[in-house]
DNA sequence: ATGAAACATGAATCATAATTCATATTCCTG
DNA sequence: CAGGAATATGAATTATGATTCATGTTTCAT
């Protein structure tokens, strides 16, 4: 909200939007140190002063993706969530899974801008995840209260299932450079209703280690 | 073993040593591209031109760094996982965890570094995680074959067991900078044993799904 | 003890890349 | 359609920081 200039004109908006394309674009191959202005700007077809017509310096672009995709990203997922109003948790976190990773493909930047902010500027880095965790311990938190999850931090939860989804999203999309399946997803869902152990004796085990 | 040059003499090993200890410091608290060769060799208490007597250029010393912290943890969950050879699949993940906590708290460096190397070194970034994943993958298999653990894919399970440790520690050692009490691991141990869900009506949800 | 190999030094070099700015062009309201 | 506001330009400035190198010191095997 501070961090870019916004443009009075229609030639202004679509420059600014070609900017923060390229931005997008090169941030997320290169990563921001790698990334020059003139690389920007050579990508967006302007010159370099242009860019900071509209940016006061290059973090600046960089913090603004990174506002603006995580906001999105939120949005897309209250979104999904709100068109099955009465699914389960485990339902709604499989659709959360679902429209990351659909997100993720779309704007691959995301992840690697997000991953790499933790240099630029270690608070955004730190606002960005503790207000996606704000959303997750509201949704866990209610399925607690109707008893259908148990009774963990919800905190403690919400960050495990963060590490969930971007470890997935790394293995598949960066190192493998193709997208999960739906098996795949059925899997984590599955994961993260039951865990990993074997569904007899279920009980004992769990009391043994108390 | 081709980013140092190995030191000859007591006292080059020394000079290695205090380079080692003092770019570790940095990389974690600065990161790679704020910290500066100046810096390091300042804080290690020698000369500019020292560093490039072992190194060859900036990124070496990190990529070396990253080596080394990432063989010293495996060695360390290895080693305690054989002292207990007879535990449970789940328990050994007990103890894996409680490790990678107490080493994080030691080296808090490696965390940030081993993020950071996907930018500095991308190959190296994914080799770190594939023989983490590895030596998961040899041990959920085992346990899948004793009947212990269901038949997840191996290597999606062992990246989210990553994700969760990775970003348990990110919000504890990071965010709070405090450190995960055994509560806390216990949680995530019965989290990953048997998942969010209530124990009720369990086998109903699970089948719905399939 | 000796001298060739190792190691240490830090000022100087060199390359890179962010940012500025004076000037030119385009927009758009009245 | 006039003219002030917006926007565009890219060469020049400036800062920064990695790397080199010629020279001096220390080590240690013989």
């Amino acid at each position: 909200m501070d961090y870019v200039k916004l443009p009075k004109t229609k030639r202004g908006e679509i420059t600014l939007k070609k900017i923060c394309d390229a931005a997008e674009h090169l941030f997320s191959i290169n990563g921001f140190y790698a990334t020059e202005i003139h690389d920007i700007t050579q990508r967006a077809q302007v010159a370099t002063g242009t860019f900071y017509n509209y940016f006061p310096d290059k973090s600046s672009v960089f913090l603004y993706l990174m506002d603006e995709l995580g906001r999105k990203l939120r949005y897309a997922i209250r979104q999904a969530r709100q068109e099955m109003p009465d699914a389960s948790m485990i339902e709604q976190e499989r659709i959360s899974i679902r429209v990351f990773f659909l997100f993720v493909k779309e704007h691959f930047g995301l992840f690697r801008i997000v991953w790499q902010s933790q240099f630029v500027d270690a608070e955004s880095f730190k606002r960005y995840y503790e207000r996606f965790s704000a959303g997750y311990v509201r949704e866990i938190k209610k399925a607690q209260q109707s008893g259908e999850v148990r009774d963990f931090d919800p905190v403690l939860i919400s960050y495990a299932l963060m590490g969930i989804h971007s470890f997935v999203t790394l293995k598949c999309f960066v190192f493998d450079e193709s997208e999960p399946d739906e098996a795949m997803i059925d899997q984590l869902v599955d994961f993260v209703a039951h865990g990993i152990l074997q569904k007899t004796r279920r009980g004992d085990e769990y009391e043994q280690n108390q």
